[in-house]
DNA sequence: TCCAGCATCTGGTCTAGACCAGATATGTCA
DNA sequence: TGACATATCTGGTCTAGACCAGATGCTGGA
């Protein structure tokens, strides 16, 4: 069975070629599961299949129960550059937006002890935070601080730069920042928020910042939804 | 509907604590689709669901009509550090073998002479390479040089660091690196020798080097399965 | 002992339905 | 006009089969 003989991959072609053809313009919404069915004559199954083909290869994507949707250009995201969200936003024309899902205090768990140098059971601020790009959810990120360090910290405005936030009303600057990027599954509390089904793999990038004297500052935990973001750096 | 009654999920998360504890050691082969589906008392088509959430979160892949196997630990790369493949690959204690599967000269496309700077039409040397961990195919790389550079190039070893070679045979050093990591359709010439099915995503790496001077030396397009690795970066 | 050919096992693709639950549009009533 | 109930549309999950092609193991013959 050659690859052209495969029904899904047909229907894949075709309908590509009508996104590259701009006959769907990003964030427009495909036709019905059903529809296209009918109209390749096949079932809803192999539909399905191209479907989440090109999802996989980020030419679409879903929302719950909405439907098939053009997916937006990536955003390209330098950790060397140290620019912040809005930054990177505005830099390449997009609209950025950031809600605060959630703010507390809680007991710090093992991965976040070890990066952030603190004992079982310390407390650390979590913060989460959820950024779209165009209205659509592209980025769910789990944000730790140690309470003691930065007292108050969540009575002040979460929503912008956390960096700058530090820098301003705690004299704490970030000089050194470690980060790993994986392929991984999206943690099952963004599910629901990026509209992903769960268990769906995204893109994972942990960061850890340190202060000039190398102590630890900042831990940062965020799933990207994969068709989002590129990664670039530059290095020496 | 709760997770709890999706069956695809109640079978995941059997498999996913059978290999937790470790009663499938890496790369061991899980039962059929067909045993499975008759363990739990239902269609291959919702153990399928299982297995490719499975794939997605990177606990376990195919092999072409040979089953489905548990994937062994991640390759840690970090592109800051400037190690070759086989310096990584030995750090971490992995097995790594690279195989040449081509090396020709073929015309430059549109991204490479941008890369290297090259005018339309010119010619590049063309290598590509298949990298192996412990006897798994996971890194697909296209690498170009420009020919009139680099004579005799394709008569050299080209199995080992190339980056290497460019310092001891042509006193070509590497000062600089442009990186760019993106989620993406895994080519289709690598489709095969990664056993993939067509158009499933990987990671994909594409690099730049330049020389003290700035002048671009190596373009780099790499295709690594999305579970066989994690980057790593480190700025200061 | 080694190899060729065949049977069997595997995943890969597909049909033709079904029912469910969330999202959305519509229409009705206050 | 605005709020709410309802009908319809969407994708999400699943059944019970089918056939194909590549991978593998077995078996008999040279």
């Amino acid at each position: 069975m050659n690859d052209q003989n495969k029904q899904y991959l047909h229907i894949r072609n075709q309908l590509a070629a009508a996104l590259a053809a701009e006959r769907f313009k990003a964030q427009s919404k495909l036709p019905s599961e059903r529809e296209l069915s009918e109209r390749y004559g096949c079932t809803r199954v192999t539909v399905r299949e191209a479907l989440m083909q090109m999802e996989a290869e980020g030419l679409i994507y879903r929302r719950n129960r909405r439907g098939w949707f053009v997916t937006p250009p990536r955003l390209v995201f330098s950790p060397t550059r140290k620019l912040n969200f809005m930054q990177m936003v505005d830099e390449q024309n997009r609209q950025g937006e950031t809600r605060v899902a959630a703010a507390e205090v809680v007991i710090a768990d093992t991965d976040t002890c070890r990066e952030l140098m603190l004992a079982p059971g310390e407390k650390v601020y979590e913060i989460i935070r959820i950024r779209s790009l165009e209205g659509r959810p592209v980025l769910y990120e789990f944000i730790y601080f140690s309470q003691s360090r930065f007292p108050d910290l969540l009575d002040r405005p979460l929503a912008q730069s956390l960096t700058v936030l530090l820098r301003e009303h705690y004299g704490e600057r970030v000089a050194r920042e470690q980060i790993r990027i994986t392929s991984a599954t999206i943690d099952p509390r963004a599910t629901e928020a990026l509209e992903v089904l769960p268990g769906r793999s995204g893109v994972c990038i942990r960061r850890c910042r340190s202060n000039p004297k190398g102590e630890p500052v900042e831990r940062d935990v965020e799933y990207w939804l994969s068709d989002a973001i590129e990664v670039q750096v530059d290095t020496h």
